[in-house]
DNA sequence: GAGAATTGCGAGAGCGTTCTCGCAAACCGT
DNA sequence: ACGGTTTGCGAGAACGCTCTCGCAATTCTC
């Protein structure tokens, strides 16, 4: 257990002979200084171990090169995992640190993630609201005024730059291509928070996305050449025994569809596995499209025909912007990048 | 664009007729003050929107509530995304935040990770280190005598508590339950980071539990009743490219394998992958065994048999362990968990 | 009812930085 | 050689909070 205290910038300019505001000078680069002098500085710092104390910097620079992420679901979700990931990354190229936060689509998680965050004193913020509706504590002035990127879904008053995917086109779009290839029988599974099990109603659906994802679906039932015989909602709880009965529902009614949509891959995995216990081949006699791609899907056999979403893209779009923001450039975009279908496998050609 | 400055203890103490001291007592909850005081204060904060600063208070505290998290890989891979998951969960029930960093196996990067940590003062670490034996910068004086725990594979001076899971048992598991399905064609593909492409001959594993699966391996090789009749080992990068083509290798060999051990689940897709391309079924023609369960594992067609690790266990165990350290109780333990076969469709029976 | 113990609170230092201000020394031009 | 500019650096305040210390007021003790 050696010397406790660490070593600090007073310590370094005790050591170097200059007083604490040369060495600040020196190590962070700014102000009247002698290159001499920031040689031997930076050389006596090393020597001494010395770390700067980030807390102590950002508390009287008032800027802690830290953006707070408050994101609905954690890594174990095949989108938010890859954006994640490339917000981290972005973030790191543009010299910020990432804090993250789950809020499970719950209004209060969120609310007490997006406080900590600010008592961090995070710079700025990216959001997946967990309610369209439900943000009386996201207005500005409740975020300190702080710049606030929201990504994946929009909030129903549009206050900040938000970067959406084209999930609309792109379900219309998988409908489509499901009915070309001869599908008539069309069942559709989506996932809506904050609902108890599933229903073949629509109910209030609390996210823009899904809802547009809902959308589109309809948009292709009604476009689609030959209209399909029979179509099939419903609307499911985003757990696996939820999910599972309700693909179970989908499979024993009366006229089970011939393909499945899937509003993400949660679904997607209750759908395979139901079909696989009960021995139906997927891409055969049953097909199934889902939202979000993932090195899984790819690797099946069959490969799942996914609608893919540029995350990365996402991901970095939205540090780019928010980080400009932060650096004084404010600015309310709306923007919404493209999604698009990967035909694999798993749509059998029915004639 | 309102009054951009925040709202302070000093506010709330004019506001409340109250030393700032006294308004410090009340809503951090120490030291004798009257409980009126208590309440008044609190009502008169809430009112302001008072929001504490946690870089000042952690700056005069010299305790963050911050555990540090380095991990050699992101959200995209099958064991880390729940690990993370379940340290942060652990973490915030506790009363900690965590903050994460990848390092990507890379050792350089690792120091400038560790580094950022101390100097955002975390209050401990969480490290899996992306070499067993490249750990300079690990001392406890480089880690700021700061408690520490490694978890899912060693450093070869045992210093700090480590969890690890038995790898090396469950490794030999898995061969044994092939031959006794009758498999004596085996082939084995290990992701070793660090190494181009892929080879026959074993490179240095800088990673323990990499090692023990390979250990693992062999002794079940070396235990199993008939002896097996072709062993092929393959050492692979941990890329799709690499992965890709030693698979090719593998199934093009003289004496293809009929079952296929990987290592972890990158090198699983990629089995899945090639086997797909070729038209050969999982679990009839060629078998497969991987590492770490994950939920598209389990709902595929067939199930793949896995080697399932304690994943949530370790990550709760860990932060557990680093904040009794960090609350006083130093220990230096050596944790083993048990991991376990979980026996699904994708090992053929072949006699 | 006088001394002792307890309670409640304010003053003020200090955590480790950054950053403005001002001063002395060095440099410039004519 | 002399006024003016530039350069380098130190002093010291400030960021927002916590926490020790000490003092006054209250309560307790016999």
């Amino acid at each position: 257990m050696a010397t406790n205290r660490n070593v600090t910038i007073n310590d370094v300019a005790a050591a170097s002979g200059v007083s604490r505001a040369t060495v600040s000078r020196a190590l962070s680069g700014y102000g009247r200084i002698n290159q001499a002098t920031i040689d031997h500085v930076h050389k006596v710092a090393e020597s001494l171990g010395y770390k700067q104390n980030a807390l102590a910097a950002a508390l009287r620079a008032g800027k802690t090169k830290t953006i707070g992420l408050v994101v609905i679901s954690d890594f174990t979700n095949a989108f938010f995992d890859r954006a994640t990931k490339a917000i981290i990354d972005q973030a790191k190229e543009l010299g910020y640190r990432v804090l993250i936060s789950h809020t499970d689509e719950d209004v209060e998680v969120e609310k007490i993630a997006v406080d900590t965050m600010l008592s961090n004193q995070v710079d700025g913020l990216i959001l997946v609201p967990s309610s369209t509706k439900k943000h009386s504590h996201l207005t500005p002035k409740k975020l300190g005024n702080k710049p606030v990127v929201i990504i994946d879904r929009k909030l129903d008053t549009p206050r900040y730059t938000t970067i959406t995917t084209g999930d609309e086109v792109a379900a219309e779009e998988a409908v489509l291509h499901a009915v070309e290839n001869g599908h008539s029988a069309l069942g559709f599974l989506i996932a809506v928070p904050g609902i108890d099990g599933f229903t073949k109603t629509q109910p209030e659906i609390p996210i823009t996305s899904v809802q547009e994802r809902a959308d589109g679906f309809l948009s292709g039932v009604k476009n689609s050449k030959p209209k399909p015989k029979s179509v099939s909602w419903l609307y499911c709880e985003d757990t696996e025994e939820a999910a599972n009965a309700a693909v179970v529902s989908l499979l024993d009614s009366p006229k089970p569809p011939s393909i499945i949509f899937t509003s993400n891959n949660d679904m997607l995995l209750a759908v395979l596995k139901v079909a696989g216990d009960r021995g139906i081949k997927i891409g055969k006699r049953l097909s199934v499209i889902s939202f979000d791609d993932s090195p899984w899907a790819a690797a099946m056999v069959p490969g799942i025909t996914v609608v893919a979403r540029p995350v990365e893209d996402l991901g970095h779009l939205a540090v780019t912007e928010l980080v400009s923001a932060i650096e004084g450039k404010p600015n309310h975009r709306q923007i919404v990048l493209p999604a698009h279908l990967i035909k694999r496998g798993s749509v059998a050609k029915l004639k």
